[in-house]
Parts: structure tokens; C-alpha cells; sequence
DNA sequence: GGGCTTGTTATGCAAGTGTATAAATAGCCT
DNA sequence: AGGCTATTTATACACTTGCATAACAAGCCC
């Protein structure tokens, strides 16, 4: 029996260098490899040993910062929904403009790059799916959705009253879910097939058909025939 | 070593019952079983096993009706889009009815049950998710949404003609786009939070919407302030 | 009713999963 | 410089996964 002694030249793989960064630093990398994942290979795909590969480190470290997966996931998914309202509301803050003028902004900014995006979509699809069966991603959706309607309904009335007119509540409420509505469905279009529309197309559309809603004499007017 | 004999009243678990179904039938069954599944789980919790238990028979089955579990996926969700397309175009054949009756029966019937529906908008969701990553799920989308868009542009164009009016085909594009991203945006808000609304409120938004945009005076009109 | 086909079950397996724990080393503090 | 701590790596483990194959029996055909 040769028994090969351990200490022999077994070269044995050495240690991996690395590099200690600060909680903060590792929290988010490990939370945008998260999306990163799901967006490529869906919630399935998206294991422990992937993450922590796309975030440079090993899979063992996740415990270190999160519980667990779940608890991973959830954060990712809250980080991803705050950044989808606070850059859909960024438009909105417009100095010195007609409420007429923010509200097309708006829907520009909605209806262009970074918001239109097939990977944001492919996250949005994949853990709004779960909706139905998690309570706490279909209150997350609902509180996103009615604080986004809030936003539409508030500059809606703007826009009218520069117009002279006063809608009743349930009038308001109208537009402002028949907007929302305009914008969800052609962001939808856009994500899916924006090769499909030309350049700023979306947008142009999504104006009119809000114009039409509310009742607006279209700017610059080229009637059909 | 007493070397138990196998004889003993080592009573075996009895091999199970069965009984032999179509080939159609067990693949109906199957495909259902898997969006079943898809809709309670995700993608990650519509295992073999899982599936093959919801059907009713073990998992090895299943690789006798579908080379494998990719396949079966597949076909389920070809199957879902056969059904919600048909589904959604079935409002269209009235017979005897206005070109604008039909356009509001179609509306209506794509806002309410059964095609707002939370277990199919999760499975829309999930499948769709994935759209980015798989091809084949991509190209689904957008003949299904083409076909879907090309049934209300010819809705359209025929409401348009009873009014008199020939627009160009640029601008029944653009209604058709228009209308379509209504009609989903209004979907997926009621499936998401449908308590939100009112019975048949989803509806009545978006036929006005729809009028709006096609610049229809309302039937019923009953003007804000 | 007895064989035969084949739909169906049962079992096994290698790869991959999340989690737990131990070992190591980077970098701050003095 | 040298220890100390806690971030990070590495390894182990129980379990699940999809897939392969063998054993079985349901029910048609003659």
C-alpha cells in the first residue's frame, strides 16, 4: 500500500484572494447580480451559486448579508420597484412648465429609454407573476400603482384647471386610470416588440390618445383625410 | 446473521392502480396539471413531481408523452395563448350588431371575467417574463399580439365607415395601437387589484377611452362639471 | 380467456439546490 | 508590526431536480 503522504507536491488549489468591501458596497452588488440573474435566466435559473458568481464573490457570503434567498429576492425586488417609480416620477419635476407641457414629458419619459426596457420588463413580468401568490408583491404592486395614479391624477387636474375646467372626482379618477392604462399597455408594447415602432412613436401615440381622453385640441393638428 | 428472507410479511407497498387514458386525454390532462402548477408555484415550483401529481399519475408518465420537460412547457403555454386569443376574438362574431356595438361588446367582454382573471394574467406574466431570454416565446407574443391588434384595427376601420370617415392606414395604425395598449393596460390593473373596481367600471373606462380616441360622441353623454 | 402491446408505475442516479459550519485571511486598531 | 475581529472562502450535507430504465399490469384482439 503506497499510501501517498499528504504533504506531497498535490499542489492543492490555493485559497482565493479577496478583497473586504464595506456592507453597503456588498449588499447592493449582491442585490443588482440578484437581478441581473432573474432577468436572464428567470427566477429559476437564478440560484445561489449565480448570484454570488455575476457578484464576484462565493455563494457562501449571501448568508452573510441576507437570511436567506427569499429574503434576497424580496429586497431585490423592493430595490427594483423604487427605482422604476422614482425614475417614472422624475419627469414630473419640471420648473417653470405648462401642466399641459409636464404631462407630455411624462409620457415621454415613460414611453422612451431606460424605462422601455426589455430586461426591466423581463423582471417586472417575472415577479408580478407571483402577485397572485404572494400578498406582499401585490401590495407592493398596488401601493407602486395607486402612488404612480396619484401622480397622473394630480397633474391631470392641473391641466385642466389651466383649461378653466373643474372635473368631479369620479371624472378625475376616470382619466387617471384610462391614462395609467395608456401607458402600462403601450410600455408593455414597447418592452415586447419596440423594434416594431419607430423612434418615439410610442410616445407620440400615448400623447394623442391622452389628449383625446381629456379632451384637448391637439397642438399641432393633422386631421385624418 | 439471520438473513431475513425476502418472503416475510414485509408487506410490500402494493403497487398502485391505474388505469389507462387516451393519448389526447392524459396530454390534455398533463398540459392542464402544468399550468396549474405554473400558476400556484412559478416556473421554479412546476416540478415533475408536482405536475405529475396535480394530473393524478407518477412523474415517469410524463416522459412518455413529451421528450421532456422544456416540450411540455412549451405546449402548455402555446396552448394558454390558443384559448386567450380565441377567447378574446370570440366577442367579435355578433351577428346583426353596429360596427360600434361590436367594438364595445369586444371591450367589455376583455374586461371582465373570464378574461380578467389572476391565474391567467400570472401565467401571462410568467411565460411572458421569459419572452426576453427565449425567442420562440418572443415570437409567440408578437404574432398573438399582432393577430389581436389586426382584429381591432378591422373593427375599427369598419365603426370609422359607418361614420363616414376614411382615415389613412397610418392612423388606423396608430388607433389600433392605441386601443390595444388600452385594452391591456385596463387588463392587467383588474387582474392585478380588480376589488379596486367597480363591477364593470374597467369596461366602461375603456369604451369611453376608446370613443375618445376615435373622436365618437358618446352615446350616453353626460358631460364633467 | 390468454397472450401481447404499451401505457403506467417504481426505482435509481448524477447533477444541482439551499443551508450549515469550519477554516482562513484582510485590514483595522493600538 | 502584530494581534483581533469579522468578512470571506471552502467544504459538507441533506434534499430535490430532471432524466433513464426496468418491472408491471390494463385492456384490446383473436
Amino acid at each position: 500500500m503506497p499510501d501517498a503522504a499528504d504533504p506531497a507536491p498535490m499542489n492543492a488549489p490555493p485559497r482565493r484572494r479577496f478583497r473586504r468591501e464595506g456592507e453597503e458596497r456588498r449588499r447592493q452588488d449582491l442585490i443588482e447580480a440578484t437581478l441581473d440573474s432573474v432577468a436572464e435566466h428567470g427566477l429559476q435559473g437564478a440560484t445561489l451559486r449565480t448570484i454570488a458568481l455575476r457578484a464576484g464573490v462565493t455563494a457562501g457570503l449571501i448568508r452573510h448579508y441576507f437570511p436567506g434567498k427569499e429574503e434576497l429576492l424580496q429586497e431585490a425586488y423592493a430595490w427594483l420597484m423604487g427605482r422604476m417609480t422614482e425614475q417614472a416620477k422624475a419627469a414630473l419635476v419640471m420648473e417653470d412648465a405648462s401642466p399641459r407641457q409636464r404631462l407630455a414629458a411624462f409620457v415621454t419619459a415613460n414611453l422612451n429609454a431606460p424605462i422601455i426596457d426589455q430586461r426591466v420588463f423581463s423582471l417586472w413580468a417575472t415577479f408580478i407573476g407571483r402577485a397572485g401568490a404572494d400578498p406582499s408583491l401585490a401590495r407592493a404592486h398596488r401601493e407602486g400603482y395607486l402612488g404612480f395614479r396619484n401622480e397622473v391624477e394630480a397633474v391631470v387636474a392641473e391641466v385642466l384647471a389651466a383649461e378653466r375646467r373643474k372635473p368631479a372626482a369620479s371624472q378625475l379618477r376616470h382619466h387617471a386610470i384610462a391614462i395609467n392604462a395608456i401607458i402600462d399597455g403601450l410600455w408593455v408594447e414597447g418592452c415586447l416588440a419596440g423594434e416594431m415602432f419607430a423612434p418615439g412613436e410610442l410616445a407620440t401615440i400615448g400623447i394623442k390618445t391622452i389628449e383625446a381622453e381629456l379632451g384637448l385640441a391637439p397642438l399641432e393638428q393633422f386631421q385624418e383625410k
